[in-house]
DNA sequence: TTAGCTCATGTGATTGTATAACATTACATG
DNA sequence: CATGTAATGTTATACAATCACATGAGCTAA
């Protein structure tokens, strides 16, 4: 698998998006705003959930359950599947992480707090995932579920094709 | 889960779509034109690939791969993961199937040889999925992609809900 | 016909993804 | 402190997907 970007890194620029960033701030300030939105909740945002989310906003990629959960044992956690999976769930049902399906991967959700479904766009050739906005193609899908009786509680829109960075590269 | 067919019927009418339907006739007449199809483009529509299209067409619901494995061996074919992981990547890469990868699933495609890009509509309630069409969603989808210089290859559209039938039976 | 090629099928083994089931601990409340 | 609930931990297992390799079927060309 291509890592653009590796575990551990904190210096910036990264590649975050489709552009150069820095972002070691804004784990930070991703961080503290999970915080408040927990506390305000009634939420316990326990460590393994904060330490979960800190890996994911570091990464800044999709992350399989299991790279997830080599990370959190290394870092003093249990070994054991569930602890990744319970964890990852809590950020999902939360809204502070999603679930790339064509990946079976994890990534931070780039807009938290927001309730939203999110649409993404994943390069088959940097395996970078970019979360986008999934309102107007999820109106027209709406309208036409309701032709058929179905009502959509849920969306998964997901795309696969080359970012801008790969496209280059690749005609250079 | 849910089972509203079960395997091995032939008897109609049973559920398909989100209305009754009688199909043992349809079954046998998509096998038709999977025959013709591979014909005309010189692929070869070998037993195993013939026997897992019926029994995708057969089932009328998403499949597993270990489901679909089972009868395949009852059937009197191989017992390996391949054997079925093998048949349905021909169907599916000749568009005769789709994986639903909201399930892990797969399916038999509802408008085989035209070439499309499917939308799916799950029901939560009774695992029913139904095929539609993606095109103006995808469109809407390009358009965005476009201006972060991304350029969509495959689209994956699956949405999650309640059918009309199980709507009705809840508020019933 | 046969030698050689390609593709399809078969197998065992392995890796990755996800959940079930159950024991234990931490924590807020009465 | 007792009690109920939520969170964490463990083992075990089910389900999903792929690798590697042997065999066989069918085609093509000498």
């Amino acid at each position: 698998m291509a890592r653009p970007n590796d575990a551990g890194m904190e210096k910036s620029p990264e590649i975050v998006g489709f552009e150069a960033h820095d972002h070691s701030a804004c784990v930070q300030s991703a961080l503290r705003t999970a915080d408040e939105h927990c506390s305000a909740k009634g939420l316990r945002f326990t460590p393994v959930r904060r330490k979960t989310l800190e890996i994911l906003l570091r990464e800044h990629r999709a992350l399989g359950a299991y790279d997830l959960l080599k990370s959190l044992h290394a870092a003093g956690f249990g070994s054991q599947p569930p602890v990744a999976y319970r964890a990852i769930e809590f950020l999902v049902v939360n809204g502070f992480a999603h679930k790339v399906e064509k990946l079976n991967a994890f990534i931070a959700c780039s807009k938290p707090g927001a309730a939203h479904s999110p649409a993404f766009m994943i390069c088959r050739a940097c395996d970078l995932v970019v979360e986008g906005i999934s309102g107007p193609a999820r109106s027209i899908l709406g309208k036409a579920a309701n032709e058929v009786g179905f009502t959509i509680e849920k969306s998964i829109i997901e795309v696969e094709g080359i970012c801008c960075s790969c496209a280059e590269q690749a005609s250079a």
